[in-house]
DNA sequence: TAAACTAATTGTAAAGATTATAATATAATA
DNA sequence: TATTATATTATAATCTTTACAATTAGTTTA
C-alpha cells in the first residue's frame, strides 16, 4: 500500500541509529500491509518463505524495536500472544469472541473518561485501552445457516 | 468485609453442584477481602501458610471454577500474568505505569461506544473493557522527593 | 453412619510464548 | 576496504498456564 509510510518509517529508523536489515525491513513491511494484527509467530511463518534461516528471536526483537520507536502498537488480550499493529492513528478494535477477527472501528477519543479518572484517583493520566467484544457478521452467518 | 457476600457465592456455588473445599472456600475468601487484583501467583503464595500441601494447579482450577461461576473476573493486562478482581459490579480500572497498582474507578458505562460500534462493524457486541493508564500518586511522589 | 459415587486435589510433566546468551555475520562509516 | 558496533542465529532458559493420572475427600443415599 503506502510505499511513502514505509520510507518515512525507515528513514525514522536511521535517525535513530537503528540498522535497516532485510529482516528488520521485511517484518515493517508485511506490519505496514496487513490489517489483520497478526502475533509474531504468524509473522515469522509469513517471512520463512523470503528468509528460510531467520530465527523467531529476531521477530521478536525487531518487533521490539519496531515498538520503542513509535511505529508498532503491541495488543494485549486475553488470549495467549501479543498482537501487532502498524496502524498508530487513534482507533479503536472490535474482536470475535468466536474467530477472534479483528475489526478496527473509530470514535472520538474518550477524553472526558481519561479527565475525571484523574481527578477521582490522583493519577496522572497518560493513555486509555478500549476495546469491544461480539460476534462478527460471517460468524452470525454461519450460526444461522446451522439451524 | 462482607460475609453476606461470601456466603451468597457459596450458596451460589452448592446450588451449581460445586463442592465447598477448604482450598476452595479460602481462595473465594481471600479474593473477596482483597483490593489488590491479585496474580494466581499471588493468592497461591498468600494461602500458603494455612495450606502447605495445596497445589499451584488448585489455585488455577478454582479460579477457573470461580470465572465460570460468575464469581470473580479475570484481568488481563499487558505484563506477563493475569490478574483476579471479585468486584463483579460495573467499573473501570486505573493502571500505574510505574508501580503496577490497579485503582477502580466508577463512570457511566460506554453504551454509545457499543451501539456505535455495532452500526459500523455488523458486530452484536456482548461488552466492552477499557482501561486508563498513568502514573498513581504515591510514584509522583516518590519522583518529586528524589529530584 | 457407612458405602458408593463423583468431583477435587496433588504432584508432576508438558505446552506455549517470550527472553537471555554467546557466537557469528553484517550494516554503516571513515 | 577495514573497522566497529549492532543484528542475527541457534539454542537454552524462564515463566505462566494447562494436562494428566493417581489419590483424597465431599456429598448423597441406603
Amino acid at each position: 500500500m503506502s510505499e511513502q509510510k514505509l520510507q518515512q518509517a525507515i528513514e525514522r529508523l536511521k535517525s535513530s541509529n537503528v540498522r535497516i536489515t532485510p529482516q528488520r525491513h521485511a517484518v515493517l513491511e508485511f506490519l505496514f500491509n496487513s490489517e489483520a494484527h497478526p502475533t509474531a509467530d504468524e509473522i515469522y511463518k509469513a517471512l520463512e518463505g523470503k528468509f528460510p534461516n531467520m530465527s523467531v528471536a529476531t521477530v521478536y526483537n525487531n518487533l521490539r524495536v519496531l515498538r520503542e520507536n513509535g511505529l508498532v502498537r503491541e495488543l494485549t488480550y486475553g488470549d495467549s500472544s501479543s498482537r501487532f499493529d502498524s496502524n498508530m492513528s487513534d482507533h479503536y478494535h472490535v474482536i470475535c469472541e468466536e474467530c477472534g477477527k479483528i475489526t478496527d472501528f473509530h470514535y472520538p477519543p474518550l477524553d472526558e473518561v481519561e479527565s475525571l479518572a484523574e481527578q477521582v484517583t490522583g493519577f496522572d493520566v497518560s493513555h486509555h485501552r478500549l476495546e469491544v467484544y461480539g460476534q462478527c457478521k460471517d460468524c452470525k452467518e454461519k450460526k444461522a445457516v446451522n439451524h
